[in-house]
DNA sequence: ATAGGCCTGGAC
DNA sequence: GTCCAGGCCTAT
């Protein structure tokens, strides 16, 4: 589920129950979840007011009016469950966070990889972010300058969040195919009209995913995410009829089309 | 730059 | 059973 689009999407979900409202209740119903977040941790965020929730690349920060940020990361596999308190839990329902308007924050999480904590918003420990793709920030210029920096292939480039904040691996293969780049082109050889085909691609293909999402979670209909080249090894490319070929870059898989995608 | 680990479910 | 998974951190 979660990549940029989802995250964004979550945090836009989250920020409409959340918003203005103070947190009541918490349980953590995962050990390893548990072990970054503790008895202490819930105490001090018990009583605080929720005053506005942020994505920044994957991460969705709470910000409290006592000065702390709950810090949430879907990793894999998670995703906020939204309902009211005393409704049935999810399955994988891994942290209960109640609010005085009733409502019920469910981190919902099978893998249980997802993460959270809270911090000094002060001193917030993020890792080194690049340009996020949705923000007017990300430039082809932006983009060629962290790229330059990398001597290794594209595609794994990416996917390194202090050089394109939010890209993941679905939409990183999506992209370059858009852009007619091949994934193990080294990043700074681009020449500069493939950084701008690919800054224009990666914002393209995020957003056409984000409008999906949000008109799917209103309407329910035009479900499935239909991808270009992700998951669709040995189907035809829809550009060239190419077989879609996969291989593995970092230890992930890469999809790419060798017809029109060249080095 | 790249394996390994974190966790668990689901597909085969 | 075995393999794979949309992320990211740590160690090498």
């Amino acid at each position: 589920m979660p990549e940029l689009p989802e995250v964004e999407l979550a945090a836009e979900r989250l920020r409409r129950v959340a918003s203005g409202h103070r947190i009541t209740a918490v349980r953590v119903r995962h050990p390893a979840l548990r072990r970054a977040f503790g008895r202490g941790d819930v105490a001090r965020v018990i009583g605080a007011r929720i005053e506005r929730v942020e994505r920044r690349a994957k991460f969705q920060l709470l910000h409290l009016d006592s000065g702390d940020t709950l810090i949430a990361h879907f990793r894999m596999s998670g995703d906020w469950h939204l309902d009211e308190a005393g409704a049935s839990l999810p399955r994988f329902a891994r942290a209960v966070i109640e609010l005085d308007n009733g409502a019920r924050i469910v981190l919902d999480d099978p893998r249980a990889l997802s993460s959270l904590r809270v911090v000094a918003t002060a001193a917030m420990p993020l890792p080194a972010l690049g340009p996020d793709p949705l923000s007017r920030a990300f430039t082809p210029r932006a983009l060629a300058a962290r790229l330059a920096r990398r001597s290794g292939p594209v595609k794994p480039a990416l996917l390194d969040q202090s050089v394109a904040a939010g890209v993941g691996n679905i939409y990183a293969s999506e992209a370059l195919w858009r852009a007619r780049v091949h994934p193990e082109t080294p990043g700074r050889e681009l020449p500069p009209d493939a950084v701008r085909a690919l800054t224009a691609a990666i914002r393209t293909v995020l957003r056409r995913a984000l409008a999906r999402a949000q008109r799917y979670r209103r309407s329910s209909t035009g479900a499935e995410a239909r991808f270009d080249v992700y998951d669709r090894e040995g189907e035809p490319c829809r550009r060239c009829g190419t077989a879609i070929r996969r291989i593995v870059q970092a230890g992930r898989s890469t999809y790419f089309c060798p017809g029109c995608q060249r080095i």
